[in-house]
DNA sequence: GCCTTATTTGACAGCGCTGGCAGAGCGCAA
DNA sequence: TTGCGCTCTGCCAGCGCTGTCAAATAAGGC
């Protein structure tokens, strides 16, 4: 294995001494332009990179960011991840991508262990890890720089990014009441997501602004994924007085939803519209292809990392637009 | 900032010196039973974690891997993601995800900065990055430890994890035959992917087997996601001789079909069949769900990650089972 | 009981880098 | 001319561990 090379050597080649270039590296001032060129030359022809190691054991800073996630949609990790990873790259830090159970009662151990081992300098919280009190307690008291997408807890305190799920439910369901829907279903989601219950808030508020009574009957708790969003979905259509619509949390349980629609003959959208959350490559893979809102995830994520990593943050709360994404699975009600 | 505990502060409690703790944390030999005991216990009271900087920099391990991915597919890399991760972690080793760009000129300096800066391991490379020579022989050249998943070339040099494309295409072929099928078309998957090429052939072998001619106008190229599968199904069923089956590479080009059949108001499975490959969670959440090939991919990447770590590997070349999924989205040949 | 060998522990250097500080060289005001 | 402040550079300690080697102790053989 050929022995890459180190600091010291760069510096004998360069003649001079290795904290100069040390300091070139690291973009110091009080470097001469034609020592920094000379040392730069070195770096280059030798393809020097500094041992990260050393640099954390040495320095105070690690150049690490980490992320927690505990979700079990492929999708939105996905883009949490591209997201967050795109932005710390550009910044010089490297993301250190960490699954991890949310309800784990060792769950603040495992991230202090984390956070001790690899002297992460910032943290990501992505939903559910978000609501884990526990861990936003002890982070705040170590004063580790943290930000978390879309909180559900404590909005007001630390750096977090998110968007209006309150808003954008209400804007997906006035769509569906301007189709002439007055019997609306939803299917709510995880309860420990605390975006489930702004949603659920956005449809009641909207549909009281049109003066359409809430009826309970019509809102199924379901658990995000397909199946339950499928399951939901039977229950509903088994009503005597059947909806003639249905919002769902996701769009994974949308999907389901519309898997129910067609293995009981149900035209979507002429005698069922369909509407997801989300705007997941799953809603443009059905047929039709889902009615849903836009979640800027993969911006969220690399806000997220832009908070903790660009220092003074000028605003700690930062909220991203979403869009109503209009296709073939919600339609006029039909008489 | 609380400052976290060294590994001499935990000697000086332990009442030893800290070399033999660092013996205790590294599960060496020639330490007494009471010794070992009394040292776990300050460990666990301090909740001491040892410096991961400070131990690559002083050893000569960094008890971390690499996994490179540059694949679109979210499902695809979720699944490589968790199934590299958990064995990892089981051994002890940290996994660094790290998604490049296989297409790059600077692919191979780009890998090398980052087994430079991190002291890798050992690498975990996963389609397409698997098929860039450039990398491998640098690889080799370094004696850098590297597992393949899926490799298109060089089968039978250094470590891979495959399943059989050849067979698993055959087998779909097979189950599209038994069924009565005779104008069984195929959408190929990326010429960069290598497995696309075994599907082929495996289709191909199947038909030949089974004494029915290879017509060139069945086969279409297609790009492994929705919109390109779409476009390929529009294609074929424009043919004048219409095929009665589509076999598409993977799922994301079947579900792309499936919307085109639903467009174009053509009954699946009643006439029209149509087959996915990898058992995605697509395959399960359009209508009707895709028939398609499970693909072991979290154990694909659970035993590329264990050839690396577990040193001598009894065997380099690790072939997993797949599997047929027959689901509602191929039925019998209507007349 | 004495010597040999195995087991258990400690002392110390050093991994590759950054932080702190001192020193050299220079320009400019007094 | 002296002194002050600036820019540029080098020296050295030390980050928290592991590797190496030697020393201390225990165990076994005759």
């Amino acid at each position: 294995m050929s022995s890459r090379p180190t600091i010291k050597e760069v510096s004998k080649i360069a003649g001079v001494s290795f904290k100069t270039v040390s300091r070139v590296l690291n973009n110091e001032k009080h470097v001469s332009e034609e020592t920094r060129r000379r040392v730069e030359e070195v770096v280059a022809r030798l393809n020097f990179r500094p041992s990260h190691a050393a640099r954390t054991l040495a320095g105070r800073k690690s150049f690490q960011v980490g992320l927690l996630y505990d979700n079990p949609s492929p999708y939105y990790i996905y883009h949490v991840q591209t997201g967050a990873q795109q932005r710390c790259t550009e910044l010089g830090y490297r993301l250190l991508l960490q699954p991890i159970d949310s309800q784990s009662p060792d769950l603040v151990s495992n991230v202090l262990a984390l956070i001790d081992e690899t002297h992460l300098d910032g943290l990501i919280l992505s939903p559910p890890v978000t609501e884990a009190t526990a861990l936003l307690d002890e982070l705040d008291r170590r004063g580790l720089p943290y930000a978390r997408i879309a909180p559900g807890i404590r909005q007001d305190a630390g750096m977090s990014t998110a968007m209006d799920d309150v808003a954008a439910a209400r804007e997906m369901t006035a769509h569906l009441i301007g189709l002439g829907h007055r019997r609306i279903a939803m299917i709510r989601g995880l309860e420990s997501h605390a975006s489930s219950a702004d949603r659920l808030a956005g449809y009641k508020a909207e549909l009281e602004a049109h003066g359409i009574a809430f009826d309970p009957a019509l809102v199924v708790a379901a658990e995000n994924d397909f199946a339950s969003g499928a399951a939901a979905a039977r229950e509903l259509l088994a009503l005597k007085d059947r909806p003639t619509a249905i919002f769902a949390g996701n769009d994974d349980m949308a999907a389901g939803a519309l898997a129910v629609a067609h293995e009981s003959d149900i035209d979507v959208p002429g005698q069922l519209s369909i509407a997801g959350f989300d705007d997941s490559d799953l809603a443009r893979a059905v047929w039709p292809p889902l009615t849903t809102i836009r979640q800027p995830v993969h911006e969220l994520a690399a806000a997220a990392a832009e908070l903790i990593l660009s220092g003074t943050a000028p605003q700690p709360r930062v909220t991203l637009e979403h869009k109503l994404m209009i296709r073939a699975s919600t339609g006029p009600v039909s008489r």
